[in-house]
RNA sequence: GCGCGAUUAGCUCAGUUGGUAGAGCACCCCGUUUACACCGGGAUGGUCGCAGGUUCGAGUCCUGCAUCGCGCACCA
């Protein structure tokens, strides 16, 4: 004779009813934030959320990063530890501006037209409400972060770190204003560091020009009017009989000039003819030789990629535009050897892929060095564990390779670089200010005080994020929750932010700023394409959640997708973890329809609970994927499909099916914390949410 | 140039410290026996890229090769 059960039971289990008024629940229960749990004696720990840029739509590696996380804290939480997950927003300079400035395009409007002012302003109020449209989407996904505690990556408290880390950057001598070679995008009129460029596969022109005696060759015509100085190697047999400073007199683009010869070991004689003449203002390797031999710099190019006076009757016009121009001229005088075809690399900006300029400028470089040593010994050591091990050896590889850094970019969406100039009247500078205020006017005896205009590099400020969000030095929640457990991010970021937190970290508190690293890789679409706005297939978490309900999607998101490498969301796959939840609800049904009579039958208690230790060493070890693979196999082909059919018609079996369902949900709710949660309310009515609810497993 | 991966069922991928291969989807057959048709039962399907080696035993460790992918880097 079945029991009454809730009618609920009796329809299909509905996601978008139910999944709004349980996170109100666990929010109004205070449960997030550490301070209010139940047990307060538990060991901390803490997971940083990797704040999402609010400049848009939360995309399918948020939902997969916010799945993970919040598995690790659910559990944490279950298992009566002090579990933190703290919450934040970027504001992700480059980034936002980049898409502002597209939306400012479709109004015809343009960033150089505008005050700086107006447009921060501008910017502000964009990312402000994209940021509370965000955190409600985080929410949707299920979120069990603790919002009091959440940080802006502009928060005063945030900036007032990043300056400190920049005025003891500068008291260590690790950093360093120079004019050095940067990555100019001539779109964005900003440098870049070399992360922030990619390089393209592209077929060229190789020229090769006579320059005097010798043969030269180039792919880049628009930039050897300067070109005074001949470049060879010192051991090459071929022009050994020209000497290291040694002047001639040639016909060049402009008419004749006076060229000097100079033997530099950078040359490699097996390319083209091992000879080149070099533009120090406009390419790296120029750029060094120049400063080995200790030679002039001359900009040929202006900030918008157009040739300045320098180049004569050419002056003004784009690269684009000039290039053949001047090769038409210099095979009018009888100057052009021949012409190439060749496949080359080409650096462009990773955002509009346009090509870099390299210019000279006045920027902050960061000396890595030092910083990635100590890195280096905290991965080495075991200090900092990275999932996966190839990810460990890409980062050490990264970091034994280290370049300086520079944090210098000229937009106004960020943070300003706190520092000013004392220039003379020829725009020299004659002495730096680092600090929060302006330096006292009455300091200037010579000269007039400038303010840096530039802001800092995104990365620099967020690099910093773990000991800024939990009030390094004093903060309460730095001594109680620093060092972080997990930091859990993509594996695209690994040097961008990953390599940049651990260095910063080290070198500010003198401690790993987590323990762990567990690094995801790229959602892509069902078919393994990356998504796109351009090609159509992006798939929004928030619509499969409405669509299949969040559980699903959490599911979908971490089955088989083991650290690092990519995974493919395929919404079929997403409909058979709906159908899991269904499953749930029905077993559900059957369960409550039974009397508790009987006792716990040993051998399925047994078989439970070695279960359960299974996956929790699992989840404890982070194959997060096979926990939920396992516990799926076990509710379905076990429970629902052996154990239920086993005990139809046998009263005994009672006990044993509460038993089993009520810590079955235990064990699902990291995994699938909504449906979880609500039949918990159904089945035991008078004890406290199920997210504190006793992990089974001690 | 330097570095890191991948290659397992038709497709997309798991396979934890070495113990005679698994999932989802697709496909085929049967079934509406009261938890569930968002279901149940069953079937087909793999010489685990190739060649060696270590081992009582290798998808799992080692070496080489092939193909594909990724990251970093100043070749005019």
């Amino acid at each position: 004779m079945p029991k009454e059960v809730d009618p609920k039971f009796l329809k299909p289990y509905n996601p978008q009813a139910v999944e709004g008024a349980i996170y109100k629940k666990w929010e109004d229960s205070g449960y997030f934030n550490p301070d209010n749990l139940p047990k307060q004696d538990g060991e901390p720990f803490t997971i940083i959320m990797p704040p999402p840029n609010a400049n848009g739509s939360l995309h399918a590696g948020h939902a997969l990063f916010v799945t993970l996380q919040d598995i690790m804290v659910r559990f944490a939480r279950m298992r009566g530890k002090r579990a933190l997950w703290l919450p934040g927003a970027d504001h992700a300079g480059f980034e936002t501006q980049v898409v502002y400035e597209k939306q400012l395009e479709k109004e015809g409007r343009s960033r150089f037209q505008m005050e700086p002012e107006a447009l921060y302003k501008e910017i502000m109020d964009f990312t402000l409400s994209n940021k509370s449209f965000m955190e409600g989407q985080l929410r949707q996904l299920g979120a069990s972060t603790d919002w009091s505690r959440e940080v802006f990556t502009l928060d005063p408290r945030v900036i007032s770190t990043v300056y400190d880390t920049f005025k003891q950057l500068h008291k260590d001598d690790l950093l360093y204003r120079g004019a050095r070679i940067v990555n100019w995008c001539p779109k964005h009129q900003t440098s870049l560091s070399n992360l922030e460029t990619e390089r393209i596969n592209r077929k060229d022109s190789l020229y090769y020009f006579k320059y005097g005696p010798f043969t030269i060759s180039t792919a880049r015509p628009e930039t050897k009017f300067g070109d005074k100085y001949v470049v060879m190697h010192p051991d090459d047999a071929r022009y050994a009989q020209y000497q290291d400073g040694q002047q001639l007199e040639l016909e060049w683009i402009n008419g004749p000039i006076t060229a000097t010869v100079i033997k530099d070991e950078a040359i490699d004689p097996a390319f083209g003819t091992g000879v080149m003449t070099i533009t120090p203002w406009h390419d790296p390797i120029d750029f060094e030789i120049a400063q080995r031999h200790k030679l002039p710099f001359e900009q040929v190019i202006d900030w918008r990629g157009k040739l300045l006076p320098i180049a004569g009757e050419f002056a003004g016009m784009s690269i684009k535009d000039a290039r053949p121009k001047i090769v038409e001229k210099l095979q009018a005088k009888g100057l052009v050897e021949k012409t190439e075809e060749y496949e080359h690399e080409v650096p462009v900006c990773y955002k509009c892929e346009r090509e870099i300029e390299p210019q000279i400028k006045e920027q902050w470089f960061v000396k890595m060095e030092p910083l990635a040593k100590r890195a280096i010994e905290a991965v080495k050591s075991g200090e900092v564990k990275v999932l996966t091990e190839s990810h460990e050896k890409v980062l050490l590889h990264w970091l034994e390779n280290i370049q300086d850094w520079n944090i210098s970019r000229q937009i106004v969406w960020g943070i300003p670089i706190p520092a000013w100039f004392r220039k003379d009247t020829e725009g020299n500078v004659l002495e730096i200010y680092i600090g929060d205020e302006g330096p006292s006017s009455a300091k200037a005896t010579e000269g007039t005080w400038a303010k840096d205009i530039d802001t800092f590099d995104t990365w620099f400020s967020s690099g910093q994020w773990p000991f800024a969000t939990l009030g390094y030095p004093d903060g309460k929640d730095f001594k109680n929750f620093y060092p972080t457990t997990v930091m859990e991010t993509g594996a695209d970021i690994l040097f961008f932010w990953v390599a940049r937190m651990l260095m910063l970290g080290l070198y500010r508190t003198g401690e790993v700023p987590f323990k762990y690293v567990y690094l995801h890789g790229l959602v892509r679409d069902a078919k393994g394409k990356k998504m796109s706005k351009s090609k159509g297939n992006v798939i929004s978490p928030l619509d499969v959640s409405n669509e299949y309900g969040t559980d699903a999607l959490r599911m979908g998101l971490i089955v088989g997708n083991t650290p690092g490498t990519d995974l493919n969301l395929d919404p079929q796959k997403i409909g058979a973890y709906k159908k899991f939840a269904n499953k749930l609800w029905n077993i559900t049904r059957f369960v409550l329809s039974q009397e508790r009579t009987g006792a716990i039958k040993p051998e399925l208690k047994d078989e439970f609970d070695a279960m359960a230790k299974d996956i929790t060493k699992d989840i404890e070890e982070y194959r997060i994927y096979m926990a939920a693979e396992k516990l799926y196999h076990y509710v379905w082909d076990r429970f629902a499909a052996q154990i239920i059919e086993e005990s139809k018609g046998k009263p005994e079996y009672g006990e044993s099916l509460y038993y089993i369902l009520e810590n079955s949900l235990r064990l699902l709710h990291p995994f699938m914390p909504f449906i979880t949660e609500e039949i918990w309310s159904s089945i035991s009515k008078d004890k406290d949410l199920l997210m504190v609810a006793k992990w089974p497993v001690a």
